[in-house]
RNA sequence: GGCUCUGUAGCUCAGUUGGUAGAGCGAACGACUGAAAAUCGUUAGGUCACCGGAUCGACGCCGGUCGGAGCCA
């Protein structure tokens, strides 16, 4: 079965980006769909990584710089930015290639995901409610009406307990607690970049450092100058809130600069734990040649 | 040179009146269905600077050695 969507996916700094600009200049006719929670932002350049203009090297690049960071993004919001944009390139007759390392993003653009309902009162409500009455208390409420989801989400996890007492009370059902098998909307082939560990660190390393020197300070400066506050889902930014406290004067710059780095290492853990487990991707060796090795996955998915 | 404080997990530090040690952060691993660059779980790390002494028994008491910090000369 030929796949009609392509997608890269792997941690941080593995280098997703270029390498999909490789498969497009090698096969053409390609367009690519960012999958990075982050690089939906305009205005948020070089701490997301964004390549420049140039640096597209005329491929079409879809869903960066699309979202404005005052606004809240959710993955089911990008869903159904993904979900259009991959028509569209496909209608165009184009192969559309999604790249990205938000494992939720990637999950909820190329999987069956079958979201439950939301509804801001009753999470506010909810929210409040676990500040009363502690988390203890909230989980054992979840226990009363939905014992499997209560065993399979940990008291402390006060997020997730709060969001499956909102869809209960939604929907009236049970909360979908788990993951279930994967499955593809449309034929997909999944390539995983993966990198030694010690040598992604490096790579963090100097890439965070890369972005102090070529002004994510003043970036930063200019956001704020710009009277925007960040939305709650673009404040998270790894290396946003340690730059705006290296300008407060809370952090010297060495402190904020670090702090960055090991966010990103936790970041990228978390990715690979994320990645790892499905058994879909097929993963490309970074200390080889990728491109090849990209090609090659490509001629026998087709 | 004298006085005082100090040396406990990779880092910052807790360790009650002596019964062989804990936390936070970090790390590794994992979970994850509308905040996901989020939220959370599990586990592994320590000859308690070193040497000697008293004690049934010392991280804890005594002596010494080495290394930090401060004050006085």
């Amino acid at each position: 079965m030929p796949f009609s969507v392509l997608a890269v996916v792997g941690p941080t700094a593995s280098g997703k980006s270029s390498l999909a600009l490789a498969i497009a200049k090698s096969l053409g006719n390609i367009e690519i769909i960012n999958a990075d929670a982050m690089q939906l932002y305009r205005g948020m350049d070089i701490g997301t990584a964004k390549l420049s203009f140039d640096e597209r090297e005329g491929v079409p690049h879809h869903l960066i710089d699309v979202v404005s960071p005052e606004q809240d993004l959710t993955a089911v919001e990008y869903a159904k930015l993904a979900h259009e944009k991959i028509s569209e390139v496909i209608e165009r007759g184009n192969q559309p290639v999604l790249v990205g390392g938000s494992m939720f993003y990637v999950a909820a653009a190329l999987d069956e995901m079958d979201f439950a309902p939301t509804d801001e009162a009753v999470r506010e409500r909810l929210e409040s409610e676990a500040e009363e009455i502690g988390a203890m208390s909230m989980h054992d409420r979840l226990n009363e009406l939905d014992p499997a989801s209560a065993n399979r989400i940990p008291a402390q996890n006060v997020r997730r307990v709060v969001r499956a007492l909102e869809v209960i009370e939604l929907t009236g059902e049970p909360y979908k607690s788990s993951l279930p098998e994967p499955r593809y909307l449309r034929p997909t082939l999944q390539l995983g970049i993966s990198v030694d560990r010690e040598v992604l660190k490096q790579r963090i390393r100097d890439r965070v450092l890369a972005m102090w020197e070529s002004g994510l300070l003043d970036e930063v400066r200019g956001l704020q100058r710009s009277g925007l506050t960040l939305s709650r889902t673009a404040a998270v930014a790894i290396g946003y809130a340690q730059a705006a406290s290296q300008l407060a004067g809370e952090l010297s710059e060495k402190e904020a600069i670090e702090q960055t780095i090991t966010l990103t290492n936790r970041y990228a853990r978390r990715q690979m734990s994320w990645f790892r487990r499905d058994s879909r991707i097929q993963w490309l060796d970074s200390s080889k040649n990728l491109e090849q090795q990209a090609i090659e996955q490509i001629r026998l998915g087709r």
